[in-house]
DNA sequence: TTATTTTTGTACCGTTTCGCATAGAATGGT
DNA sequence: ACCATTCTATGCGAAACGGTACAAAAATAA
């Protein structure tokens, strides 16, 4: 129980300080683009003891990636369990992961993981990895989230994936968009009118459920309205 | 009018299929995993060709931009105007989109803006630029298709632009799980769950507009279903 | 003090990168 | 035949890249 000091000579940096330095590099230009010098320079480390510390440039990214997946894992996924309704829920989601997409800097970074580990997931099989295990984990929060209302998670209505993955994909919307430059404020908006949709969609299926089956299908939704 | 044969030696190469080859390489890549060297032998093409015909790295893979911008309309935007209902177009929209999502080689490569651009725009102003012009382009295409049907066209709902925006929101996240790795039985059943929910946010809205006004608000969507 | 262990900082290695300079080849014009 | 023009191809060059060797520094252990 002693003070367990390492023996050698003692880190001249904190670990969890640079990998935080190395994440806003690595989220502002992705993994090609962003250099080791870079990095360096940013956390204020030496290359080789960067090196030493987190193994060489593509583990550096992943452990990044990890300490940006507990970042909004802490943000937006406990804002996701405020709220009275799926709906006042979404929007506490949405308006958190957009609190991070937007950050405070100059430039708005959107998702580290939807617009950045999406570029080279192709050519590093790992990154791929790690950006498909983050797409489950976000279906599976909102799917836990919505199915824990009355209607669909006692009557086990299939549809609560069909609608999480929509969910999900509204987020990549607002993570894309934030990317591209959108104003906040139509950010905003658009973070307010996804949580009513997802809202809407949710109600429209459990009214449906019990006649026209799960959402999958080859017809039109709604048959008396068959223009749309 | 003669032959207009230009002066001097003739290119021993097709600009369009070299800028193809381009195209196909900065696609699975994105612009920084991809050297010049591996786009100039996958063109067939000398380096100092490549480069007089083209000019320098940003402007090539700009040029490879708008050519896949123009495959995309020429398919995915032709297949929105084809369909009876809003729900049949979008069905074939996003399955016109996925086709080339999924492209014919072995990997999935996703879609070259949504997937690929974005993670440049943060560095690279044009790319920025050219990345927000697509997506205000896709929205634009779409609010034009869901806005030629009798009831938000000729009473001017405002919800129309959201929707878009939805719909969207829903190719991009097509776009993303492509990338990831996403099955294609899964990803066709998402593209049709896709359209038949934007159809059933279109239908869900004309009849609530007369009463509950545009689709961004701050309470519930449904008063009578708080719960969701 | 002396030995041991661990990190730091400099400097370097081999490779790759982008861009271009230059010479040679292939065409049209005269 | 000769020149002008345009492309090809080799290859240079300066810089940047990822990664590491190595000696000095700073701590603990004996």
């Amino acid at each position: 129980m002693t003070a367990d000091r390492r023996r050698g000579r003692p880190r001249a940096f904190d670990e969890a300080d640079a990998l935080d330095a190395v994440l806003e590099r690595f989220w502002t230009k992705g993994f090609h683009g962003t250099s080791l010098d870079e990095l360096a320079a940013a956390a204020g480390v030496n290359r080789p003891s960067l090196y030493a510390a987190f193994g060489d440039k593509q583990s550096l990214y992943l452990k990044a990636l990890e300490a940006f997946g507990d970042r909004m894992r802490a943000t937006a996924g406990s804002a996701l369990e405020r709220g009275e309704s799926v709906e006042e829920s979404l929007t506490n989601f949405y308006n958190a992961a957009l609190d991070t997409y937007l950050g405070k800097g100059d430039v708005p970074k959107g998702c580290m993981v939807l617009t950045t580990a999406v570029a080279d997931a192709p050519a590093l099989p790992e990154i791929k990895a790690a950006l498909a295990r983050v797409l489950a984990e976000i279906d599976g929060v909102l799917v836990e989230r919505l199915s824990r209302t009355t209607g669909l998670q006692r009557r086990g209505d299939p549809n609560a994936g069909a609608v999480a993955e929509l969910a999900t994909g509204l987020l990549i919307n607002l993570a894309t968009r934030a990317r591209a430059g959108e104003t906040e404020q139509k950010l905003r908006r658009m973070a307010a009118s996804s949580a009513s949709m997802v809202a809407i969609q949710m109600r429209t299926l459990q009214a449906q459920w019990g006649k026209a089956g799960a959402v999958p299908r080859t017809g039109p939704a709604i048959d008396s309205f068959r223009e749309y």
